[in-house]
DNA sequence: GTTGCGGACTAGAGCGCTCTAGTAGGAACC
DNA sequence: GGTTCCTACTAGAGCGCTCTAGTCCGCAAC
């Protein structure tokens, strides 16, 4: 059906349906300024021809590329559902998303470079590893939302989740029942691991308990070490809040090895919502961070910045718990004993 | 350090290093034709004036874009690892990559029809879920490359594992550590089940042992289904090769919940190589799909295509087997007792 | 009959590049 | 001194759109 073996282009559309260049570009844009009867006839001779428009000369021709950058980083599952979620956003505002992967091979400051060459008009950077100073230069060019990442950088949106308030839920879900010896393994110097320290903290001395903090880390090694750290230490311990799913699937493993239930003696509570943490046998309950939310508010801070106003100050989502199988009931001899 | 609030152009720069705007292209193409001396020059006027070229422009104005277009799927955690082989693999070809996201709101024509519009010559496909004529529709109009799913679609490029062989790499090795009762819990309907049903037929048989091949599915709880249905039918069962990760999860969670020791009773092997298997606690012996390889063969055909051929026969790459805890030698009386 | 107006349509100048064709000027050769 | 060749550079025509500034025409108002 095309002329040449080049894609049909606009001009080619116009000659078939006898009108102007001009005239099927109001068509396909979809703007004022043509007939019913001429919309049809234009579209239906670029259906004719296969015509498709040409997103680069669209984009060139405007002087505007309502374009939003997205980096992310590739094995995360969360960021699958961020950009899942970012898409849904984003689709209403009427600004389209770009996507750029960042992997072993192909670094950060690559994939935001690619952006840029795009002329993407904001940035939206998912859980970047980039030293702030960086993403403040970024900022200084061009509106930067910076989601799922704590970051002190002049000029840069922050939208992130509230892991102090997660930490906060998590305890007093334990609380609630009946639990008063409460661990927290935490993070170590992992990115987030400071304001759930701070978070479980919190809760404990709201609640009235006293807190008890285990060195952990970001994997099951992790967990698992803390968890032989508690049964041979602490033995009152009826529940654990730790750091992530990851950290939780260790702890588990070691607890239950040493003949410990799960949940009837100790209670375990993670934290991400990962794909363990939901399969069926695992069923470990969590914290879960919410897609959704981050990614409409990332795209509102971005439309906003686009229309002129200044950066805000961050923008915190509270998390969700996910009650499952691995908190339960406190044991009741254990409150008694340890109780006060 | 700009003129105008707008992005500094080729003709900002020229302006400033006083040549021509063809020159400053020279440079930034990196094509003959320049001196070092201007060469440095005009460089250093860009980055002065804080120049970036832009993509748009750069593809509108070249006759062809060099682009490959990738739709994936986000939340499926093997296509990022493909992705990042695909970036290494098309790096030295001097073709670049265009991602495009499958997601709930936004569907695999949606994703491929983005691509065409920014006129990626060539269409990889990880995965898709299209129906195979609408594939070979694709097909007709560009290049295209379908990574990881066996497709019949005339004009298009398949690259996929060899999952029959991946059945036969796990009934081997079962076989050479002893084993003689070795179930398949297949995926039932599933793509690739098919295959790997066939693969571990063959394999047995070749062995000169007997298939029994229990319906099992792509979740976990087939997995655990099936394993309630070894242990009450089949006693003397010392192995299972399982369709996926995720049913071998199940099925090892039903197994270990009777009482019996992996790998001192029975030998579970998996299929994905998934971040579950590869957990230190879990460490699933598992048939991993070479991503690296998949990736490099897609890009070839790409480029194959792009420079003229006509489409090949189905690209077979070999999966590789991960040897970790979860089989071992099989029990000595069992062999005996059901050997033969 | 003139004017005004609004809807339908067109002309043509960009957008920021690439790339072909061509020029200037110096060295080499006879 | 003229021709050839080469290197370094420039002019200018695209690429396929968008969008501003029209033109044209029919109709209503006066």
């Amino acid at each position: 059906m095309r002329r040449r073996d080049r894609p049909a282009t606009m001009e080619d559309v116009a000659a078939r349906a006898g009108v102007s260049r001009a005239l099927v570009s109001i068509v396909y844009r979809d703007a004022p300024g043509a007939s019913d009867a001429t919309r049809a006839r234009v579209l239906q001779a670029g259906a004719d021809l296969g015509y498709r428009p040409d997103h680069r000369a669209r984009l060139l021709g405007r002087q505007r590329t309502r374009l939003l950058g997205v980096t992310f980083d590739v094995p995360h599952s969360f960021h699958g559902d961020l950009i899942e979620a970012l898409y849904s956003a984003a689709e209403p505002t009427g600004y389209d998303l770009a996507l750029s992967a960042v992997a072993p091979s192909r670094d950060e400051s690559r994939a935001v470079q690619s952006l840029l060459e795009y002329r993407c008009e904001a940035l939206i950077l998912l859980g970047p590893q980039l030293r702030p100073s960086a993403i403040a230069e970024l900022g200084a060019i061009q509106p930067t939302i910076v989601v799922a990442r704590k970051v002190r950088a002049a000029g840069v949106d922050v939208v992130r989740t509230d892991d102090a308030d997660g930490l906060r839920q998590a305890v007093e879900h334990l609380v609630r029942l009946g639990h008063r010896d409460i661990v927290h393994v935490d993070g170590g110097t992992a990115p987030g691991a400071a304001e759930r320290r701070a978070g479980y903290r919190n809760a404990m001395r709201r609640a009235g308990l006293i807190p008890r903090i285990i060195r952990g880390g970001a994997g099951e090694e992790d967990g698992a070490a803390a968890a032989r750290r508690v049964l041979a230490d602490s033995a009152g311990t009826t529940a654990a809040a730790v750091f992530n799913d990851r950290s939780a699937m260790g702890f588990l493993d070691v607890i239950r090895g040493a003949g410990q239930r799960v949940p009837d003696d100790i209670s375990v509570i993670g934290y991400d919502n990962s794909s363990i943490a939901r399969m069926a046998h695992v069923n470990l309950t969590t914290i879960a961070q919410n897609a959704r939310q981050l990614a409409i508010v990332a795209i509102e801070q971005a439309v906003r910045r686009l229309s002129g106003a200044p950066p805000s100050t961050e923008k915190i989502v509270a998390p969700t718990l996910m009650s499952r199988c691995t908190t339960g009931a406190a044991p009741a001899e254990s409150t008694d004993l340890t109780g006060g």
